[in-house]
Parts: C-alpha cells; structure tokens; sequence
DNA sequence: TTGCGTTTACGAAAATAATCGTATTTCATT
DNA sequence: AATGAAATACGATTATTTTCGTAAACGCAA
C-alpha cells in the first residue's frame, strides 16, 4: 500500500468518522478546523478527492449530481502501514519504545490503560502456546 | 518544530543510531538498505545533508576537509512529535488506539511487555497523587 | 609541485504534491 | 425551454522535495 499524503490523510480522517460524504461537506469539517490563513479552496478538496478516486483510495458513486465518496481503504490497514513506516524510520523497529513514547507524555485514563492491560495478557497467553515463537 | 521530510528522517535515523559520522557513512547505511532500483547517487545524500545543516537538523564540522555531521534534533523530541501528528491525523486523537494497534499486530517480548506494565503501574501513581486532573 | 582520488559546492532538472481559476455540466425552478 | 445556483471537469500554476551532473576545492603521494 503506498503511504496517502497527508492532505489526503485528512479527507480520510473525515470519511472514516462520518462515512459516505459529499465533497462539499468534507470541505466544510477540513476549514473549519483550521485557521484562516490555511483554508483552501473549494476545487482544491474536489480535485483531490477526484484523485484519490483515481488512485483507489476513495470509492465514489457519480449516480446523481452530486457525487458521494467513500474511503476505500481501512482505517486499521492505514494506521497499521504508518506505525509500520514510523516504527522502521523513528523508532528503530522497537514497538515498545513507540509504545511508551506514545503513552508516557500523554493522558490515558483508568479505563484505557485496563485494555492495554488486557492486550499485554492476551499477548503472553498466545505466545505460550504460540505457533509464531 | 517542523516535520522533517521522509529523507531527511532517514538520515537522522543514521546519525541517531550511529553518532557523528560522514556523508559517506550516511550514505553507504541508506543505500546498503535499499533495492538496487532505490539507490541514489552520492551528491544526494550530500545536498540533503547540506540543507538540513542550514535548516539546523543537523550540526556540521567543517574544520577538515571531510565534513562531520550530527543530529541537532533529539530522537525523542522528533518522535514525540511523529506521535503526535499521527495521532492527530490517523487516529482520532486516541493515544489508547494507537498502542494497541501497535502492540497488536507485532512482537514484543516478555521483557518489553513488562515494561510497559511498569509504566503503566507509574502513570496509576501519578495519577492518584496527580496534579495534573 | 603536479596529478589524482576524494569531497564539497552549486545550480538546475525531475518528481511529487497542493492549489486554484475558469469552463462546463447538471438539475431544480420557473 | 430558459435561468441560475451548485457541482464537477479540466488545465495549469505553484510549492516542495528529491535527484543528480558538473565544477571547484582539497590534500596526499609521487
């Protein structure tokens, strides 16, 4: 999977939490969470979201007038590639160091930490009668 | 600070792991790693070099005439910051998510995994006592 | 000191990504 | 069918990043 650039980043970000959208209100959440200086304009959202199309990255169905999009890649998949890519080039290669960055200067509540507890105990379970050792 | 380009972070990557070294060294590390089709020439890895010495990335001694370069970024601050647009773009914000996607799908050991226990364990203590709630 | 291999300096091309202006299409309304 | 607002299509420009060719500088060895 090649890495989507960052623009296109963000239009997956808004289609990943609010599924099949129109390009106008893709356009809307990405300016409204930025400051004036850094909005675009309404045709730059379009062709890149027309690109992704292209690219496979988006799904979108040009039935009406106005065309709907659709994140054609998983969320997970993505986020796994750039933990993958951020794991080789920042890290090392060590998950734990990635881990614990990731959680040392940053606030998880009671709750989280109990999952990722919970994570860690099902690892050491799988790894004993682990077919991967 | 601003996000070193994927290059760049290669080259910070050697000089991380390796100290302060050569344009060669650097460039003998990257292209060792690479295929064949993704070897680039020597004055790229030079010029890159050049430019993030006059972005300050990295510190140069020019007092021989082979140059010595080193890291003028801290690993851990260039992580932090990986982490933190990562989170932001990828994952919604959710530290929570992001560790476990990368515990998930990869090796830890015994060793590593009890250490992120023990961190765990810290911010519980913390939190407790906490100033920051 | 001359010549030669090594390294740096410089400028520019090539590749990629992001931006936008303008034209065209579409469709609901009249 | 004509009109106008809204959306898409298209082409091109701009910005950034990556790449490299060629020239100049350096310093060691003959």
């Amino acid at each position: 999977m090649k890495k989507p650039t960052e623009s296109e980043l963000e239009i997956l970000r808004v289609l990943w939490q609010h599924g099949i959208n129109t390009v106008k209100f893709v356009h809307e959440i990405l300016n409204a969470n930025r400051p004036e200086s850094e909005k675009v304009g309404y045709t730059t959202t379009l062709k890149t979201m027309q690109i992704m199309s292209e690219k496979q990255i988006l799904k979108r169905d040009t039935s009406k007038k106005t065309h709907l999009y659709e994140a054609n890649l998983k969320q997970e998949d993505v986020q796994q590639n750039l933990i993958d890519r951020m794991l080789h080039t920042a890290f090392g290669g060590s998950a734990k160091k990635l881990v614990m960055q990731a959680l040392g200067n940053r606030k998880t509540n009671q709750k989280e930490r109990e999952e990722i507890r919970r994570l860690l105990d099902e690892l050491e379970q799988n790894e004993k009668g682990g077919s991967d050792e």
